[in-house]
RNA sequence: UCCCCGAUAGCUCAACGGUAGAGCAUCUGACUGUUAAUCAGAGGGUUCGUGGUUCGAAUCCACGUCGGGGAGCCA
């Protein structure tokens, strides 16, 4: 015998005036004496199911009246279409199974502090709010790969333990790796993904990344899920074009197909929906005039002088004069990483861009073209104190059949947080990675 | 690493130098249209820890622990 239900909530309107069993939890439940709600969540949807004492046996009723707030149970009764019911429908119940009992459970319908909360993640993501947002996540993450696959793109993973510190920069975490010393847990797979470019013309990656940062702000974690496309003979604004054209479908997608979780966390759709191509681009150069000009209207978003690079409060600025997101580019080269190809017309600015979100969600996308010449390459390396052995495998990138390319890494959780109107980052994941955070 | 803030019932908070309180949750009872149900009753405390000031400390001070927000860094 199975125990699976004979349909899910999501699609109980088809069964209008059908007898159909139901598996789930209890969401929530109001006793009236003779008259029992239970708003019942199997993972799809949640639906109304009324036990009436006079309509069922009395072991069926006695069974209801058992059931707490996140009981596990089976039920059986008739769809019934009623105006009364959020969503239209509801089920009479003939009769009910426990299966898990729920005593005590901790988070009850009302207030939370958010340490409470986070201790009870693994419960948490039950709640109507969580289960939104994550399954926007879902969307986000299917939309990504299935955009990128129809333009042709290969996914192309790239390894989580690394031998040397790709980038040269942040802090790692580092770990034994047998016999071979210590192994790093990558900030990033864009190196490899270049190999695979090479190999494949367009390629991109997508997994966990890691950065051993002291962050403490609600824009942080330390592991978090970064997708990286590479193109082979792009040029820095063929990775424009790629990028506005790649996020707006994400978010058009979004809104098509998860509207109703965007109306769950009170998402205001119309702003998302501006979120269209051409974005807006403004230079490095020009980034530090407007912020001169606006002088006052952010904290901390005081004047700097060419060659400084743009704080958060700065980004926030730019992104708060624009209604859609804003490429800034060509910052100082000096700012950024080794393998970024310098501007032909002026080497002091590099060929990247950044990408930031509206309404002070910061920056979701860095990319870059990349140096594709060995030498100037190599030279870069040696510039910025890195080991040129250690970058051996990535040089030879060049000097077999070197090509102009570009790419971008964009953090998913950024995203799903400016998409769903999520103040802090840590609700984007379901088991969120940050300074003071490993359990559960 | 630096700056700011917080910790009191299971949860969210009040009491701010003089007997430890409320709402929700839990338990008991009533109720056939609730959806954060309502009404009546009950139980529930190492006031984060250590030390200090005081006749007296949840309250003031010091240190510590845990957590929150921000900077830097970045996706």
């Amino acid at each position: 015998m199975s125990l699976l239900p004979t349909t899910s909530i999501a699609a109980i309107a088809g069964y209008a005036d059908q007898t159909v069993t139901l598996a789930g939890w209890v969401y929530h439940k109001t006793d009236k004496g003779k008259l029992i709600f239970i708003q019942l969540r199997d993972g799809s949807g949640t639906l109304q199911c009324v036990v009436s004492k006079k309509q069922v046996p009395e072991a069926a009723f006695a069974a209801a009246q058992q059931l707490t707030q996140e009981s596990s149970c089976r039920m059986t009764g008739l769809v019934r279409a009623d105006a009364r019911a959020a969503g239209g429908f509801e089920l009479d119940v003939q009769a009910v199974q426990l299966v898990g009992a729920s005593p005590d459970y901790p988070i009850s319908p009302k207030d939370h502090g958010v340490e409470f909360l986070m201790e009870h993640r693994q419960l948490w993501v039950r709640s109507a709010r969580q289960h939104a947002l994550l399954r926007v996540r879902a969307e986000v993450i299917a939309a990504a790969q299935e955009w990128l696959n129809a333009q042709g793109f290969i996914r192309f993973d790239s390894p989580i333990l690394t031998a040397t510190a790709a980038e040269g920069t942040s802090n790692l975490f580092a770990t034994e790796y047998f016999d071979l010393g210590t192994a790093y847990l990558a900030q990033t797979g864009q190196l490899y993904v270049e190999a695979g470019m090479m190999a494949f013309g367009k390629v991109y990656c997508f997994g966990p990344t890691f950065r051993a940062e002291k962050s403490k702000t609600r824009r942080h974690l330390t592991e978090f899920w970064m997708l990286e496309p590479e193109v082979a003979f792009a040029t820095h604004d063929d990775n424009l074009r790629l990028q506005e054209d790649f996020v707006s479908a994400l978010v058009q997608r979004v809104i098509e197909r998860r509207s109703a979780d965007l109306q769950v966390l009170e998402r205001d759709t119309s702003i998302l929906a501006r979120c269209l191509p051409p974005f807006p681009r403004i230079s490095y150069d020009d980034a530090l005039k407007l912020i001169e000009a606006n002088q006052g209207a952010i904290e901390g978003a005081t004047p700097l002088t060419w060659g400084d690079d743009l704080g958060a409060p700065h980004e926030q600025l730019i992104a708060s004069q624009f209604d859609r997101p804003v490429f800034v580019e060509r910052y100082p080269a000096a700012l950024k990483a080794f393998y970024m190809q310098p501007d032909p017309q002026r080497p002091e600015v590099a060929l990247c861009a950044d990408l930031l979100a509206p309404e002070g969600y910061g920056e979701i996308i860095g990319g870059s073209e990349r140096i594709h010449d060995a030498a100037l390459l190599e030279q870069r390396i040696r510039d910025h104190g890195l080991s040129v052995e250690a970058y051996q495998w990535y040089l030879d990138l060049r000097r077999y059949g070197t090509v102009p390319h570009s790419g971008f890494g964009m953090g998913i959780e950024r995203v799903v947080a400016w998409i769903t109107g999520t103040r802090h980052i840590r609700e984007t994941i379901p088991f969120p990675r940050m300074l003071y955070r490993i359990y559960p």
